[in-house]
DNA sequence: GCCTTTCTTGAGCGTTCGCTCAAGTATATA
DNA sequence: TATATACTTGAGCGAACGCTCAAGAAAGGC
């Protein structure tokens, strides 16, 4: 009997997701998003609930694409190599809104007033970080890199350099290649 | 003839960039300046303009501490000791508002939407880079690293490896000390 | 003590914010 | 075709936003 919606559910938390991760959480306006969605506020609001319910579904969404990424990654070329070739993947991609991290984005953005999002985006980044850490023991583990080697330290690392690289992509005087293999080099002498 | 105000420039513009540095840009209200520096909406346009150029000024005095306490460090250690010991230094700080840093935050806040601000975090991060480039070169000069490496490749992936740090530095679940220690490490088999 | 000059005060402007809801429209079922 | 059940629309709510300005208070120079 009902009526069918006229969006696509999963299209427009995407869309969302892409806005969120450019703007930021203050910087994106139910305006915004009713523009680039095409959604009016009544429509809006039966769908999703609030721009904080969406902004929680589109980091959702972003951090599962990022661990499935590198898994399917690690799948082709093997954990070490995933690892290795992650930093220079990032900073060559063309079609990212842009080239920061949204889970750390919304991280500094919302974590000093408490706001839940940012406990969000703290969750997921740990996935993450659990992610390469399971690569690095992989890596351990097929003799890739030394014994010595403590994964969650050098997933820690990783994820820490990584932030860093994809916050410094975002910049026109940095050579962000550069860092990138720079980062990569260093994975090769564990 | 004049009355003198009751406050001081100075202090107000570092009580301003501490609540800057932690809230942002979008999360920091006039109610909050107002507030927090004890200022009348009157007496703070009086004083300073508006938000943004006080957001400016707060940032130029983040900016040119950063750099003074870096000069500083290289004073009393030496160009790499210093470059080695601004990690640690930055993670075992306890009086800061919040660690990461307030030009990347900047930056990373208020890049995609082309806010001036932007661009002078922008400025200040290229002469903190610089900076950085100086003491690598000073060290390569000095002969504790060796001659085959770039100064300015050097200070690019070091600024964004203590940006990386100084976001990892506020969560709770990574341990900073050992990723700072890593970092300082690196600098060693240079 | 007076006058001039500046600083301080706070009510409130116009705008934008996230969001609500009643009315209208389209569609799957009976 | 009639009806029930969504979905769509857009005017507009109360609150918060950055900011203005006229009136009052304080302090140096004479």
């Amino acid at each position: 009997m009902p009526r069918k919606p006229a969006y696509n559910r999963d299209t427009l938390i995407a869309q969302a997701r892409d806005i969120f991760w450019r703007h930021g959480w203050a910087g994106t306006s139910l305006k915004d998003l009713e523009r680039e969605l095409k959604l009016k506020p009544g429509s809006f609001y039966a769908a999703f609930g609030s721009k904080d319910a969406l902004y929680a579904l589109a980091m959702e969404r972003y951090a599962q694409d990022g661990v499935a990424n590198m898994m399917a990654l690690a799948q082709d070329l093997g954990p070490l190599e995933a690892l290795k070739a992650q930093p220079r993947l990032v900073v060559e991609a063309s079609e990212l809104p842009t080239k920061a991290c949204m889970l750390s984005k919304t991280y500094a953005e919302l974590q000093a007033r408490g706001h839940e999002l940012a406990g969000q985006a703290r969750t997921h980044m740990i996935a993450m970080k659990t992610c390469f850490a399971d690569l690095f023991r992989r890596a351990q583990k097929a003799g890739e890199i030394g014994a010595e080697h403590d994964p969650v330290r050098l997933a820690a690392r990783y994820q820490s350099d990584l932030l860093g690289l994809r916050l410094s992509a975002e910049r026109d005087d940095v050579n962000a290649a550069e860092i990138a293999a720079d980062i990569a080099a260093d994975l090769d002498r564990l």
